[in-house]
DNA sequence: CTGAAAGTTGAACCATGTTTCAACTTAATG
DNA sequence: CATTAAGTTGAAACATGGTTCAACTTTCAG
């Protein structure tokens, strides 16, 4: 009798992982096409034989990989989910001054969304075809988030009152002016709208 | 000769209009059906079955009424994006001052929110389903409170340099507090969350 | 070298679900 | 009433595309 451990919705099975170089070539392959792939068409246009095709890889090589369409999908939501954060987070910590690092931060996100357009459409169809990373997603970003602030606040930065609704509302801030200067145009400069939403941030709307 | 017009995407077309009471009772179930199907299941897996079977219609009934399940789709969402600025446009409107018009309105917004969850993934599933329609509602929304904004400005109620990418920070902090608050969870009180947001608002970050 | 393990292939299978259509029923009109 | 228009019905046609599988090729350890 095998003492097999149950395989949670976020593993990859052991047997699909790649044991050869050869393997883990057609693994990239595998996963860059379906990034692109599902950036351009978003999933449900998307089809395994197109992904496959655009990987330049026979259909059933696909299955040697992933279980199904949809787990292929979910590998794809939890790696960009960790590339943003990964990309934004340290540009944020490097800076002393909290309210500085915010401008710098969102800066960075901004260009990041400029290179990275499919990250949208990614993560916000995760919405339908994996909710539990989709909220995931969002709840380890503006975990780090409050945690950042509260960090800041006991340096005397920030005002001392932060908590999740802060956070929440600064992740939506960012992510909405990703949207629009980012992905939907890119009709102004970047630096420019990350300066101007900080000073909001800061400052706020009162006169 | 006929001297028909041409039909845009957002218009139904005349033929497909019913013509008596019987007629608009069914659109009428088929479209709620449709907004609590979608809700739940997103547009991929709904079904047309399965939605004239809640509407309690028979199948080929629906064709009476809409061309495709694309159509009712996006008919569905302009009526929700419509019905959304109707709900809390006034409420801010109606307030003196604008940045108490903020908070209030919130929190007409959460708890709209609450009482309509299906309207973030009917809105959100429309980035797939319906681009045009997609990009349309924020720009909408985000218009309508860079008006509102701009004239509370001449009024001296906010900054005065208000502008697009205020704008867009503004609607980008509702949405997220709106999924967070109203749809992720209820364990926050509306008016509170409402409090801290349009306090955040009104002074900023800074101590 | 050689045998076993890993990887590749694409046709065929299969499930799902949209759309059409011709027969039928109900409502409106004069 | 009689006639036509509007609306209803659900089986069947049709399209799409995910998944399986058995034959085949490549890689690698011993």
């Amino acid at each position: 009798m095998s003492v097999e451990r149950g395989i949670s919705a976020t593993m990859t099975p052991a047997e699909k992982t790649p044991r050869t170089e050869r393997g883990r070539k057609t693994l990239r392959l595998l996963l860059d096409a379906a990034a692109a792939e599902f950036g351009e068409k978003g999933f449900h246009e998307s089809s395994v034989v197109s992904i496959t095709q655009r990987a330049g890889v026979a259909l059933g090589s696909f299955y040697t990989y992933f279980d199904s369409k949809d787990s292929l999908f979910r590998a794809l939501v939890r790696d960009m989910s960790a590339q943003v954060r990964q990309t934004v987070g340290p540009v944020i910590a490097a800076e002393p001054d909290r309210l500085e690092g915010e401008r710098k931060g969102l800066n960075k996100f901004l260009n990041f969304v400029r290179e990275h357009k499919e990250l949208y459409r990614i993560i916000d169809e995760a919405e339908f075809v994996d909710p539990p990373s989709y909220r995931a997603h969002y709840e380890d970003t503006v975990n780090g988030y409050l945690a950042s602030l509260k960090e800041a606040a006991t340096k005397g930065q920030v005002r001392d009152d932060v908590e999740e609704v802060h956070a929440w509302a600064i992740v939506g801030m960012n992510v909405f002016l990703g949207l629009r200067f980012g992905v939907l145009d890119e009709d102004r400069d970047a630096a420019e709208v990350a300066t101007i939403a900080a000073d909001l941030l800061t400052n706020g709307l009162k006169r």
